[in-house]
Formats: structure tokens, sequence, C-alpha cells
DNA sequence: CTGCGGAAGTGTTACGTATAACCTGCTCCG
DNA sequence: CGGAGCAGGTTATACGTAACACTTCCGCAG
């Protein structure tokens, strides 16, 4: 207990350095190219070092009229893709001296809190990705915070900008393979979850498979527990003829349904293929390992934070979205803001500004083969 | 973009209301019992619903000086013990009306950046996890913050409160169970990583080894990820004679080790037991699921946030750590700090205030049975 | 000698809130 | 009848920072 003083000002900071508190905020603001002489500058420095100053954070923000802290609205950070999403948001945030602060999922407590109340920071903007809808509604309610989404429905939005990832591709990556292999007969173990980004996997799934000739896709749903992924595919797998392939919502309940097959004594890929969706760690851990669509969390929770900054210094320029006010970001921020992803600009009236898709890529592992009584050929490989 | 007007003021409110800016203060704060009447006091409600205000957090911050924010340095959230630990944070700030705010792993940009110019927000406490030595460094520098150590070395910190999970008790039940079941040669796939939680597990387990007159494990150390597992263990595995329990340091270098028994063409669990720690998702997704050291991890982050939340009300109160300022906190929220693990005050000079330890218990499942060999007795079930 | 512009600072203000301090009637009691 | 006390407000202030507006000094061109 080191006396428990106060922490040190600005002013005390000045104090000690002999100049007025003004002289202290533009040396540590770093704008006093002509308007300190470098020692003073250099006392001033010395100074703030020797007694630890730290700039009240809240102080600045209310000055300055912004907090430098985005708030990420994620359904559970307990599932590992929002995970990585997080750590990606958090990553480029802090390359640029900003912080995160999460909305407590949904399920916590009570009914959806106001999120800006809950935060308990003040905020710039807000990043929300998928499974977020009730939380959307109250997100609303605030509207006049820029507002990215990632990985949700494109339309229907008022946001600034919009992450997506390229889901359905991803599903046709998956459907091409089994049908390469010779699958024909592909049941749907889907995520009863009301959310966009499932609602794309079931459409692409039957598209895909219609395209090739397929009988549509008999789904069963499922929560989002390894258990549950047993379950619903306990039930697929009671159908007759039998499902070949079982195509997950996700790497959990894919898991769930390989322990499915084997409890009927069947055996995974030779007589069932499983595919999952997100490459968690998870799909290297069970065995086989799990072929699946690796989705760049990661990346689209940094691409979603580049597109908050720069809407962010848009608005500070007081640009209007379309406009290119040459030179307005310095450093190219806004044509680096998604370096991997396809973006354009959408010219519907009411449309967000900026729509990214991040391209995903199917990771062929053990839990694909061609299904039973399938000849060994020249091109079976 | 509906004119983009800033955002209302409570003097705003005031004025719309008919009253002072101060009437509103007290309204909104809930604190006008017999400073303003009903009548005016529903008027400024109304007021504030129909402008949509939100106070300004920056601004009471600044009035206030606190922020009603936590830091929470953990090293990675893609790690589902500390997304768990983050949740049950959380959860309790979110009910008392505090946010928490997470420092970027250290893994991220660069050597470890100032938490608290990473974390974007002026910030009341500090709740610390295991692995972040050197994060700890630096946060001993703004040391006038309050600190809550999770699962960390007790000693050797001026933490005002410490939260531990009882990992020897957790690890002397794993062995427990694996003599029991009739184990001698057990060997130990350890986390190459610097860190308390994980000194505790090698300790317990040469000690509950060597009590029950076994041989001291031999140690084989891994990353964290599955392959570092499997490395480990297939090592661990080409000892003579060859081990017949593992024992990991959580569950995904379990589920790793699990690959490796079977890649020698041995199985899980009749030639080879295995044990982990944590109790993820994904300890019940691998095949045989596996038996496991639960670790609360959603008490312990809870546990951690109502201790730093005691702290700063003792604070607030002027009381010391030990003095029982009687009705100081009125809701009892200090005895209802850790209901269900056992706290003493330490009387240590220097000691942090309170220590709790949380109990583990371990989840026996499918990846754990006698060694071969074993005749099936009486004894055996 | 005068005017001017830039360097080097300082004084001052505003951001929005919570609350201490003050003010004004009114009631009630000695 | 003279306060005391209280309900029901208002005014004023401080929190720490960033930045605008202003002053002073000085070198130098006209």
């Amino acid at each position: 207990m080191t006396t428990d003083r106060p922490r040190p000002t600005s002013r005390d900071v000045a104090r000690a350095a002999g100049v007025s508190q003004a002289a202290v905020s533009l040396v540590l603001g770093g704008k006093w190219r002509g308007r300190v002489s470098p020692g003073k500058a250099a006392a001033v420095r010395e100074a703030a070092r020797e007694l630890g100053y730290r700039p009240n954070l809240a102080a600045r923000s209310l000055r300055l009229g912004r907090t430098r802290t985005a708030l990420l609205v994620v359904p559970a950070l307990t599932n590992e893709f929002f995970a990585r999403l997080h750590a990606g948001a958090a990553r480029v945030a802090a390359e640029h001296g900003f912080g995160v602060v999460l909305y407590p999922s949904p399920e916590g407590v009570g009914p959806a809190r106001d999120p800006f109340d809950s935060a308990g920071a003040a905020l710039d903007g807000v990043i929300a990705s998928s499974m977020a809808s009730e939380a959307l509604a109250a997100l609303r309610s605030g509207g006049e915070l820029p507002l990215v989404m990632l990985d949700s429905e494109p339309e229907n939005t008022q946001a600034a900008a919009t992450v997506n990832l390229d889901i359905a591709d991803g599903m046709r990556q998956a459907v091409g393979h089994l049908l390469e292999l010779g699958h024909r007969r592909v049941a749907h173990i889907a995520a009863a979850v009301d959310s966009w980004t499932f609602e794309v996997r079931s459409a692409a799934l039957t598209e895909a498979l219609e395209a090739a000739g397929c009988p549509p896709p008999p789904v069963w749903t499922a929560g989002l527990d390894v258990a549950d992924g047993t379950r619903a595919a306990a039930r697929a797998l009671a159908a007759v003829p039998r499902p070949t392939a079982l195509v997950c919502d996700d790497d959990v309940l894919a898991a769930g349904a390989c322990k499915a097959v084997r409890r009927l004594g069947l055996r995974v890929p030779e007589d069932v293929s499983v595919t999952g969706f997100d490459d968690l760690t998870l799909a290297r851990a069970v065995e086989p390992e799990l072929t699946t669509v690796r989705l760049p969390a990661e990346e689209a929770g940094a691409a979603g934070m580049r597109a908050l900054l720069a809407v962010l210094d848009g608005r500070r320029e007081g640009a209007v979205p379309d406009g290119r006010r040459e030179g307005a970001v310095p450093d190219g921020r806004r044509e680096g803001a998604v370096p991997d992803g396809r973006t354009r600009e959408a010219g519907g009236s009411g449309s967000p500004a900026w729509v990214t898709s991040l391209p995903v890529r199917l990771t062929v592992r053990g839990s694909t083969a061609p299904p039973p009584g399938t000849p060994v050929g020249p091109g079976g490989r």
C-alpha cells in the first residue's frame, strides 16, 4: 500500500516540468512541431515518466467525443469460432489503439440488457456477428453508432459495412467433394439456430445437390452440442435407404455425428462420410480428423474492425461514405481494409456502403471417403 | 442517415421536461426520494425516453472517478477454459453494471503493450489469470489498481484477492482413480508453458505417485496443440516398459495422446488409459470420451469478479481490507463473494487479503480402464 | 524605423455529469 | 409569532483533457 496517492494529472506533470498544462498536452499528444522547444518537450516527457503519468482516458474521451472503443456482439465466446473472430478484431483494434468490449451473450442474465449499458463504456462503434437477432433490435434503438455486420444477412440492415464469409461457396465445395467421391444420398445435420449463416448452408446444400440431379437432402435439426449432433445423426441414419454422407453445420455437430455412426456399428469414413464447418481445434482432435470447411474467422474479425475504423475515419473527415477524399486516409488504410477479400461498393439505395466477401476453403481430411461399394478404379485414386 | 444529430445530453432532457439539469441527474440516478416531486420525476423519465437519452459514460466516469470497467488478462480466448472464465466474469460484471475489457493476448502484436493503453478504456481494477507472467510485470508498473489473481501462485504478489482452483486435489483424484484401477506405470504429458497452474500439476502428480509407492512419472513436455500431445505421447509410449496410463495437462493434449496410442495399434482405454484436465467440449467429442478433471472455470471467473467488486466496495468505504465494517456492504455481497469455495483470510504479512480455493472434481468417462492383464474380479466391477 | 510573420508559449474554455451548497416557500410547534 | 425543519427544487462547481485564441518575443524584409 504505497500511500495510495491519487494519480498524477497533466497539470502535475506541467508543474514538475515548469510549463503549462497546455504544453504537456501538446507534447504528449505529439503535435508540438513548431509550438514547444525541443528542450522543454524533453523536460515534459521526463517529468511524465518520472511521475508515472497516464492520461485519464475518461477525460480524453469526454473532450474528444470519441472513445477508441468498439463493441463486439457475439453469441458466445466459448464457441471457438467466435473466439477467433474476437482475436482478429482485437488484434487490429490494438494496432490502432482501440479497445474491444464484448456484449454479454444473450443467454446471460435475464432478457437482453441494453448493450450500451452493459458495455459499461462509451462506444465509438459496433461490430455485430451472426446469431444476434434480438440483440440487433436493441442496437437499432441506439442507431447513432456506426455498425458493421459480420457474416449476416446483407439486406435488411442499415450497416455501414458488411463482411461476409462465402459460406455458400464453402458448402458447394463440400458437396462437390462428396459428389466426386460418388455420394448420392446426403443428409443434412442442421443447427436449429435462427441465423442467416445457417440458412445459407441449407439453401446452398439443397441447390448444389439438385444441380447434380440428387434428391434434396433430408434435414435433421440439432442444437449446438456434441450430444445434439449425435441424436440428430442417429435419426438421420435410421432412414432407409441410409444416407452415405452427413453434412453438418459445424464441427461440433460433426463430431457428434461421428459418434452416432459408430454407435450403429458403422465406420467413418468407410460406411458413412461426415463433413463439418469451421475447422476448430476439435476437427483435428477427433479420429478420423474431420473434413471441414475452414472459415477464416480471425480474418473476418480483423476485416470487420478495419471496416469500422475506415468508417470512423470517414466520419471524422466529414466525407460521405462514397466520396473518395484523396489523401483523407493517409496510410491507405481504406484501400487495405480487406486485403484478401473481394470488396465491392454496393450501388443499391440504402444498402451498406461496403460489402466484403471472404473466401473459404474446404479442408479434406479423414472423415470422408467413397461410399461403400465403390470399386477402386483408376479414378478412385 | 437520420440527420445524424448529436446525442441528447441531460441538459436537453431537462429543457424538454421543464426542470434543471440537476433534477434530471437526480431522477435518472434514482436518488430523488425527497428531492423531486413524483410528477416532475415522471416528466423527466418521459422526456428521457422520448429523446432516447443515454448518459455519456465518459463524462460520468470523469465525474465519479470510477469507470465500472474491469480488465481481464487472459492468454488466449481461443482456449475454451479462458472463454468460460471470461463468461463467468462478464456475467457477474453485467449484473453489477460493470463492463469487462480483455487484454490482448501477449502473442499479439509485438512486445506486450501497456495493458492500460491497449485497453482503450479507463479501468477500475484488474483480474489476471494464469500464464500472464510478462503481462504482470507491466501491470505492476501501474500498481495503483486493485488486482485480483486467478489460478496463480498465491505468494509473490500484492494482489488484493486471489481465487485458485484446487488443481492439486484434482490431480490427486485423477491419480487415485488410476491407482484404484491398478495402474502403476504412469507417464506425464506436460504442457511446456511457464505457468504456476502447470507446475502444480507436476508436483501433485509426483507426490501422489510416490505416496503410493510408485516410481516418479517420466515427464514429456509438449506445446498446447493436439499435434503436440500426439508427439509427446508417442515418445512416452516408446519407453520400455511401456506406461499403462498417460496423465495429460489438459484435454487438448489428452486428445492428441489418444491418437498416438492408436497410431501404435493400441487401444484406449484397454491398452492405455488417458486422463485430461478442464472438461472442454472436446472431452465429449472424442471417442472414447475423456476422463478428465473438471475445472469450474465460470465459477472461477465469477468469483474473481465478485472479489474485485468487494475490494472496490471496500475501497469506496475507505475500509482496510481486514476491517469488518458491519453493514458497509448492504446486501451481504461480501459474505456471498465466493459461495461455493472455501475462503480464508490470510494472516501472513503482505499476503493477499482473501484467498479462495474452488473445489474441482474428477469426471470419469471412457478413456480410463484397468491396465491390460487385470483379472476381472469382484473388486474390478 | 516599421511592419510582419513565425516560434514559443500561456490562458481559457468546453466536453456532460453528479453532487454539494444554496434558496424558497410552507407547515408545525414551542 | 418566530423560527426550525423539510419538501422541492436550482445554481454552481469540479472532474482532466485537448485545442482554440491570444500574447510576447525576435529576426528580418521593405
